[in-house]
DNA sequence: CACGGTATACACCGATCGGTTTCTTTCGTG
DNA sequence: CACGAAAGAAACCGATCGGTGTATACCGTG
């Protein structure tokens, strides 16, 4: 076999160091050390060097590989049936459902690119490109809203998204009641979104 | 004389040191050295350890001494004559024009708390302060507009405060065109913030 | 002048940083 | 079974981390 299978209960290196990167790297910060990671992942910092180029790119690639499942939790579960504001507000609702998680720290993507000041880091590329992405959803679902002008609407949705992530992130905001909810609703409507 | 006077050319080792770290954490993110520190600001290790218990009691008093500058920079000029819809709008315009300049990386009381992800750091707890006072201030500002829920309001500004200073800082968005502003304006007339 | 606090210079501490090297074990495949 | 690639364990590199110990120079005050 040209490529070696995995049974269920044992992911390859790679699939463990992507995990533990991730996971430490969002608790902790990426100051962590490759120690602690290669410890966390149970993979010899031999190997981590032999799958990655530098801590950066092995950081890089897993906040790229969450980029399909972070996605996936912010996208309408039926999107057909959904109307573009109701696919919008539903965003929010994930994000607040999210946020009262007891691990939550915030939009991985933001915190990366507020922590590494560098935007030429290679973390930084991939999060922007999670930022971007996010901003051009909202500017179709603007679009076929009817907004009066969808670009605007879009950067105010992602505005509103990142300053709730990052605040309910620290520590100093709550989403669990109505906050982004009606602050989201009143730029919809302000915006001419359609209600239905 | 009880304490030392200097002269004008020549700030003590206490200040030097607090800009310098003021400075340099902003810049380069809290992780910066010590030894970054003290060299940037002319002062020895040793000097800095009598002079504070630790480098973090150092950043949180370094950051604790940039709040009434900070403070004065989004107050209105002539709060008298001003409308609390003005006071408000003057805030976001404050935000707007600094995040235009080229050293801009957003909130330094925000990234703080987004990088030392420990709630109970000296300097988390500071930033957190001034987090709160802001909302403070908002929330006077929406009773006085006559706002329905002042309350509300408040915590819908910081959110666009935050989210504004966090993208703008990080690169992912510009706020010199109307972008903060058409926010803000949208949730003051949501709210029934007076125009006068 | 002599004193005492302040600051400096600089070596040092153990720990950790990102990254490399060497050697050994494991394991699927021929 | 024998082979070779993948993975692991652990020592090692120079640099830096936060923090100390020690000894010396400065300087305003008594």
């Amino acid at each position: 076999m040209a490529t070696t299978e995995r049974q269920p209960g044992k992911a390859s290196p790679r699939d463990r160091l992507l995990d533990a990167a991730a996971r430490l790297s969002y608790q902790d910060g990426v100051s962590v050390g490759i120690e602690a990671l290669c410890r966390a992942a149970g993979v010899s910092k031999r190997s981590m060097y032999q799958l990655f180029d530098s801590k950066d790119a092995m950081l890089a690639a897993s906040l790229e590989r969450r980029i399909p499942w972070y996605e996936a939790q912010l996208a309408h579960p039926d999107p057909g049936s959904a109307t573009p504001r109701e696919r919008i507000l539903y965003v929010f609702e994930q994000l607040a459902r999210a946020s009262l998680d007891a691990g939550y720290h915030g939009c991985p993507y933001l915190a990366v690119l507020v922590e590494l000041k560098d935007p030429e880091h290679p973390a930084s590329v991939v999060a922007r490109g999670v930022k971007e992405a996010l901003a051009a959803r909202f500017r179709t679902e603007a679009e076929q809203g009817g907004a009066r002008e969808p670009e605007l609407l879009a950067r105010q949705l992602v505005l509103v998204f990142d300053g709730a992530s990052a605040r309910a992130g620290a520590g100093v905001e709550r989403l669990d009641d109505g906050l982004v909810m009606a602050t989201v609703t009143a730029l919809l409507d302000a915006a001419g979104v359609r209600q239905a």
